[in-house]
DNA sequence: TTTATTTGATACCAATCGGTATCTTTGCCT
DNA sequence: AGGCAAAGATACCGATTGGTATCAAATAAA
């Protein structure tokens, strides 16, 4: 029974796992073709080229993190129990990943370094993304006296995202939790003393 | 006038720099051959294969961080001095990089992710170095009364390392150097704040 | 100056790369 | 049931990959 839809899907989402976890270029066509047991074929039937892929495939990924923080984040209601809910969101993240691999971000901005490709170019819009929505959480907290007024909200984002990324780079290179969890909980306790009233 | 060590100098130089832009699966022989103006002849009699050339181009990229790092270190007296030192050497690595592409460990611990390989565990051991040296300026610190006895060595020397690599990262999607200022500075605050007696 | 050895250039190899043209099969529509 | 468009399999393409065998030139040793 073929159902294009679900073929499509299947093809995205198997090259979501090769390409965060063996990289862009290290994944080549047959490596989907294998990993879905579709043929080229199928595969240059849905996606023009294996750019599109990658684009789509980064897209997706990002949406998807985008989604699960957005959730969570709303499901609290002081600053302080927002910006911790991202933090217990990675805190677990190399034994139980969203999505394998590690940060879609961290790898993209590593493997596209000196390029300038399609891709980085929507790796730093996410990166904005990211910032906006962090800066947001603390502006609306300095608005109901839960954020300090001293703390600045573009500052704040960039240190708190890049320490995210630096425990998730170590987390995933020695294989364990125990570094990203240092760094989250460091945060946590930053946040607690410095950022909040 | 043949000089076969300067031949191989030049191979491993400029191997490092495509490494560590390109990457390392993307740096083709062929690469390396228009970037050195040797032909692949060259290549195969100094070094033994591909992987080998790359094994060798990681290790001269951290021996050469290390000594650079140890000097600054050893130049400086008291605990806080050494950890400020470090943190100038990465304030303006973007616009002045003591090596191009990054950081070297962070490159490679993203791009061999997934695999085994011989790279990713040299990899690793140079980050248990790397968290050695900085743990061994806490305790020294605490010896000599300059660090808080409450500090743990081990947890500082993560959430210091991780907090660099994060702002590496950011720095270089952006290709300015404004996150990785913004995140020594915060390094600085803190460690004024916290670390210090 | 002749000989031997090292160095690096040349020409090739099979395997794999991304991509395409073509063909069979499937399922929907009338 | 018959026709037809869409879906996916097959077989191929030129270019590039890492790697090797061989050869010429340059240097060192005699």
């Amino acid at each position: 029974m073929r159902q294009p839809d679900i073929t499509k899907e299947i093809i995205l989402n198997k090259s979501i796992k090769l390409f965060n976890t063996k990289g862009y270029k290290s994944t080549s066509i047959s490596d989907i073709t294998t990993e879905t047991g579709f043929t080229k074929g199928a595969i240059y039937r849905h996606f023009e080229n294996k750019e599109a892929l990658e684009i789509k495939a980064f897209e997706t990924m990002m949406e998807f993190i985008f989604k699960i923080m957005t959730k969570k984040v709303k499901q609290e209601i002081n600053a302080k129990d927002k910006l911790f809910a991202i933090l217990d969101l990675f805190e677990s993240y190399i034994s139980n990943p969203f999505i394998a691999g590690g940060c879609p971000l961290l790898n993209l901005s590593v493997e596209f370094d000196h390029t300038n490709s399609l891709l980085k170019n929507n790796g730093k819009i996410c990166l904005e993304k990211m910032k906006f929505g962090l800066q947001n959480i603390i502006i609306k907290g300095q608005k109901y006296n839960q954020i300090k007024e001293s703390v600045d909200p573009n500052s704040f984002s960039i240190i708190y995202f890049a320490t995210i990324e630096g425990g998730i780079m170590m987390s995933n290179l020695n294989g364990n939790n125990i570094d990203i969890l240092l760094v989250v909980n460091h945060l946590k306790s930053w946040i607690q003393r410095e950022i909040c009233t």
